[in-house]
DNA sequence: AAACGCAATGTTATGTTATAACAATATTGT
DNA sequence: ACAATATTGTTATAACATAACATTGCGTTT
C-alpha cells in the first residue's frame, strides 16, 4: 500500500546526487556510504544524505530496506500501481531482489481487514540464500 | 520460517532480567529503555543487554521490530511450529499486534520457491492506525 | 523590480543504536 | 579436578539518525 506523493518532473541538486548514486550501485547503499561517494561532490553533511533520501522514498523512487539500514534505488519493472514490495535479501553475498507481487499485497491487506487496521504502509525482507549462492 | 533453536530449560540471570522487561512492557522497548530499567539490578553496558536480546530473539522468546529499533515479548497464542511472523504497528498509540498467519506463510514460502531463494527468516511489519485510533 | 513565502540547503552539534576487543567468571561434561 | 564452553563485565568506539538554526534559491504576487 502507500500511494506516493507527486513525484516532481525534476529532482534537487542534492536529491539528483544521491539518486544517481543509488542507481550506479550494484547493491544497497547506507546513508554514510552516499556521504563518503558524494563528498567530491560537495557534500558534507549528513542530512544532506537523509533530507534526499527521505523525499526519494516519498517519491517511490529509493527504497529503505529496514533490516540492512541501507537503501536501494527503486527497480520497477512494470510500473506503477503496485505498491506493496518485498526484498529477498541474500545473506552471503548480498544481493538484494525487488519484487511486487500482487498476491502478497492482496494478503497482507486481507490480514489488517481482519483486524480492523489502517495499513498505510508495509515492509517485506526475506532473508536467505539467492539462487546464485 | 527460521525454526528456533532449543529453548534451555533455564534462561541466564542477565536473559531472565531482560525477558522480565519484556514481558512487563506493554509495548516494544528499544534495547536503551531496558538498560535504564535495569541498572537498578547491576547492568550497566548496552552489551549486556544486546547479547541478552540475541539469545531470546534466537529462543524465539522475543522479537525484533526493525522499523523501531525495539523488541518485544513474543506472545503466541497457539505456541510452536508456525514461524512466520507478522505485526502491525499502529503509528498513532504505538501498540503493535503479533500475527501469525499461514496463509501469509505459504505466501512468502511460494514467492521465495519461485525465485529458487531459500528462506531463512522472514520480517513484515505493517504500518498504519489501528482498530482502537 | 520589490517584497513575500516556501522549499531546499548548509552547518554544527548532539542523540540514538550497535558492536569490537579483551579480561574475568561461571557452568557443564568427563 | 580438569578441560571446554558459555556467559559476564568493562571500556571504547563505530554506525546510524536527527535537532536546531542560519542561509540561499526560486517562483508568485503586487
Amino acid at each position: 500500500m502507500s500511494e506516493h506523493v507527486h513525484v516532481p518532473e525534476k529532482l534537487t541538486k542534492n536529491q539528483s546526487l544521491v539518486m544517481g548514486a543509488l542507481e550506479k550501485a550494484e547493491g544497497p547503499l547506507s546513508a554514510y556510504t552516499i556521504l563518503d561517494e558524494l563528498r567530491a561532490e560537495g557534500l558534507r553533511a549528513p542530512l544532506q544524505i537523509y533530507r534526499a533520501l527521505d523525499k526519494l522514498v516519498e517519491f517511490g523512487l529509493a527504497h529503505r530496506l529496514e533490516s540492512l539500514n541501507a537503501f536501494v534505488a527503486c527497480r520497477h519493472t512494470s510500473c506503477g500501481e503496485q505498491k506493496t514490495i518485498a526484498f529477498m535479501i541474500c545473506e552471503t553475498c548480498g544481493h538484494v531482489t525487488e519484487i511486487s507481487d500482487k498476491a502478497l499485497a492482496g494478503q497482507l491487506q486481507l490480514l489488517a481487514e481482519q483486524r480492523a487496521f489502517v495499513m498505510k504502509s508495509s515492509i517485506v525482507e526475506l532473508r536467505g540464500v539467492c539462487n546464485s549462492c
